[in-house]
DNA sequence: GTCTATATTCAGATAGAC
DNA sequence: GTCTATCTGAATATAGAC
């Protein structure tokens, strides 16, 4: 499967650029985070660096991409954790890596621009993620758990919205407890008429 | 009040840059906008914009300084305008300036930055902020139009979180209607036990 | 795949004249 | 209060050797 090795020490040196671009940011934060200083984090020149993103947007989409796949096996590998459970358990998570909660609010935030590189990233980001949420919604719906009178689209996108809203707001202040809000407005839906 | 109109006219220079500054920033995005570009637009060189404004960030500040403070006003000016009421009413009108929108969501993610300039004014603005709705919610506990059991701090936490997070949404995909996610929370919570 | 070296562009800030 | 001119520094990206 790799060919000759070289393909896998590829793959391997972009993990390691990667948990060095989150350790820059989590040191210096977003805005004074140069891909020099990544790469010297790296041990490797700029240029070695380039050789593997093509630019620093891509890096960061890259990083954001890759905690998104780690997210989404989290919810494949128990089948007792929904996406329901799953979310709040992610966001718990992210109290571990402030520096990569930063990245996400900035880039996420920038990327709205109409010629922003990583705007499809995050509309597309979005999209399944709520997809994601309005299944399970649903889900509970069809066994009573959850009423059915609770528009499943709204919700999701208002507990997405939330959650990313919470973020900003815990990064300026660490004892707001992100996860509780989100678990305390699920539980509210199970009150909706 | 004016000494000698000097005073008023230094004023209005001000109200001018931070008009031009919300043009090109609705044009440019947030990152692509130089202290230059705006200097250019408000007829100014740019050492003639700096006479103004000590530095891009506080120019950027006072921008969403100035949007507050227009907000609060209107809360101010309506007596049947309280806090539940201008908050989705302010959302409502960001819609027509998404240039202003922008900028706050990627200013006040920057700002989470621990060495920002701008974070006090983040953190102070949110506190601010969640107490005028804190304090609408508890006088409508009072009456009985909402549950006493709602807790307010959280609620109000989550309500801001949740226009904040929609801001981001809504760039992306302009057919998300903001108000009437946060119309439908509040109603939401005349259900709650 | 990684390096050195450099191209290119552009940023924010300041000095000092008017 | 505003200008011209310039400082100073930084950024991303690329060319080309090894």
């Amino acid at each position: 499967m790799t060919r000759r090795g070289s393909y896998a020490k590829g793959l391997a040196k972009r993990e390691e650029i990667l948990d060095a671009a989150l350790e820059v940011v989590a040191r210096e934060g977003y805005r004074g985070t140069s891909v020099r200083e990544i790469s010297a984090a790296s041990g490797l020149s700029q240029a070695g660096l380039m050789h593997h993103f093509a630019s620093k947007d891509e890096l960061f989409t890259e990083i954001l991409r890759r905690r998104d796949e780690i997210d989404m096996a989290l919810i494949a590998s128990d089948p007792d954790i929904r996406a329901l459970e799953a979310f709040p358990l992610a966001i718990k998570h992210n109290t571990e890596v402030p520096g990569l909660v930063h990245l996400y609010v900035c880039f996420s935030a920038e990327a709205t621009a109409p010629q922003h590189v990583a705007r499809a990233f995050f509309i597309e980001r979005f999209a399944r993620l709520q997809e994601l949420l309005v299944e399970d919604i649903r889900a509970r719906q069809a066994t009573g758990e959850l009423p059915v009178g609770l528009n499943a689209q709204s919700a999701a996108g208002s507990l997405i919205a939330m959650a990313d809203g919470l973020q900003t707001q815990w990064l300026l202040n660490p004892n707001i407890d992100m996860a509780a809000h989100v678990i305390e407005t699920i539980s509210s839906w199970r009150k909706h008429d």
